[in-house]
DNA sequence: GCCCGTGACTAAAGCGCTTGAGTTCAACAG
DNA sequence: CTGTTGAACTCAAGCGCTTTAGTCACGGGC
């Protein structure tokens, strides 16, 4: 900056002035200013930027999933890339972190905001008793909720998906086929969309009169889904269908129904939330809800900048999942 | 800073090498300074040491990949939990991109240098013809790139996975099962690896003798897959083996397999350069090489820091993938 | 002709840390 | 007892930018 305010024949402040866009230097400077910077190929220093107020132009991202429960979640990368949609024309960068636990990630926030690494963090996998939105709480750091939790919040944005509605729409259309008996394979307990689905399906269970409904939950595994699923269909009176919470477990739990001598769908039917590669690959083709990470992504990064421009924190909800019908669901015979 | 020279009763600079375990001051003082700091919960702001010439404590990772492409990937966030194994015990911060293309990844090299974002970078995908090398070069940003360029570079580091190892080790064990028309289904042509065991690929053919082995490269997409396996089956002299770049297409292609009346392994042998929850959700079960991403992401980020540390920039290579041998490959009939 | 207001621009402090050039003082050799 | 050394510590500048409190000149109203 120096530079350019000596070849420009101006003071430093001018030439700050006149990049950033604040009033007090004349059109005409303010012009010779950005040519010359521009001939000069000047950029900001973040750190400079940071140290003087402005904020560190980042925000962060921490992943709490152990290694290897990593990688079967195609949604994950698309959720980031559609954040990074919105963040890349702000010029904001993504500090991103994978870390074991929920602990270590309130750790990581901690340490990211008295070192001023960050101005805002994006929240994933809001849980049901979580210690995150009071910790955000705490220490002031911006925060949108990716997935929502529980309750509102003054200070932390959330956007929502509505399981509710989804789930809903889901029984709605077994029960129009003619199913009356239905699991849902649902995730880990400590989600708190898990919780909202196993809710939603009792709920909409009762509303229907159908009374052999229930919810299993596991840890999203390959090997839990077939392994709960192998139980439900060998246990009790049998299930028509079977609800997985992600396509990894739709998909071995479909494989275990054929394995076991039953038909997909005349037997079982199988729907998957969450629909990806995977869902065309294995035979029967599955059902599956879409969702659309991406867009998703978009929304929470558009509320954290408008939440970093001091807005007001809000809800808002992500539109509803969209079922797929394919070849896994039918009336049962 | 202020605050705990205040406390200490001693200079700002005494806090400074103190706590930065640089000669100066005594140990009795070192550690009341630190007792202090503690106490006061101090946590150096980035921004000002980065600000003081200490560098930005962060290094940049950009994945270039249309958002489509995204998520079919398991082995990403692997590799990017590897990378962060290492960086979080130094406490350097992985800035995260993705972007388009090639062009806009350089670009962002460039902004992330200008701007002092970033002490390194991380590059992955290596092409065949690929600018990245040059540029890092020419802004002196220190670079380790994950998978290997055909040729040494003096600046950069490189990770290097034994492709021609692994499929000689593939084709050997090909052979010796009797097979001698192999079809390897390469991903993205533009990529340094696939040309690398396109390359092995008909090497070890000729070694052996084996005329009719070929390799058609694809977009890694099951699309692709599924159509380029029904070409290859239903034209020509009918290979009995088919070697996949990744699990996508391979499942892809196994289900074309079977779906022409013909039976894997019997008719024809697949095996997948990818092994993933994927591999055992198909039947039958796909022969695999298995890599493990996170040691890759792991030695990746040791050399970078290394490289940070002022090091030499240099060559490793990651342990040989091994070959998992499931249920689709055996003798042809 | 004087005063005031205003728009254009400058001076300088400050953000929190590092660092090289001092300063002080105790210990020790001569 | 003096001179020297070195360890322990302080001073102050500087990193690149923002921002507040100016300065300065010009024009218009009285």
């Amino acid at each position: 900056m120096k530079d350019i305010a000596r070849r420009a024949g101006v003071s430093e402040s001018a030439v700050s002035f006149a990049l950033n866009d604040r009033p007090g230097v004349s059109e005409i400077t303010r012009d010779r200013v950005r040519r010359v910077a521009e001939q000069l190929g000047w950029r900001p220093s973040t750190a400079a930027r940071a140290l003087s107020g402005e904020g560190a132009a980042t925000v962060g991202l921490v992943l709490a999933r152990p290694a290897t429960t990593l990688g079967v979640d195609s949604f994950f990368l698309q959720l980031i890339s559609g954040i990074q949609e919105v963040l890349s024309e702000r010029q904001l960068g993504l500090l991103f972190q994978v870390v074991e636990d929920v602990d270590a990630e309130c750790a990581v926030y901690r340490r990211w905001w008295a070192e001023h690494r960050v101005d805002g963090v994006l929240v994933v996998d809001p849980r049901t008793d979580d210690p995150r939105p009071a910790l955000l709480d705490e220490l002031g750091l911006p925060g949108v909720v990716i997935g929502g939790l529980p309750e509102e919040h003054p200070n932390l944005s959330q956007v929502r998906a509505d399981d509710t509605g989804a789930m809903a729409h889901v029984v709605g259309r077994l029960h129009e086929l003619g199913h009356r008996r239905i699991v849902h394979i649902a995730g880990l307990s400590s989600l708190a969309h898990t919780d909202r689905r196993i809710r939603s399906l009792r709920a909409e269970a009762e509303r229907r009169g159908l009374a052999e409904v229930r919810s299993v939950p596991t840890d999203y595994s390959d090997t839990q889904g077939a392994a709960v699923t192998r139980r439900v269909l060998t246990s009790g009176s049998r299930p028509t269908a079977l609800v997985y919470d992600n396509d990894v477990m739709a998909a071995a739990g479909a494989a275990v129904v054929t394995g076991l001598g039953l038909s997909v769908p005349g037997d079982v039917s199988v729907v998957s939330w969450e629909d990806s590669v995977l869902c065309r690959m294995v035979h029967p083709f599955l059902t599956a809800l879409s969702r659309d990470p991406v867009t998703f992504g978009r929304i929470a990064a558009q509320e954290l900048t408008a939440l970093l421009d001091g807005g007001a924190a809000r809800s808002v909800h992500v539109p509803l999942p969209e079922l797929i019908e394919r070849e896994s669901t039918a009336a049962p015979r």
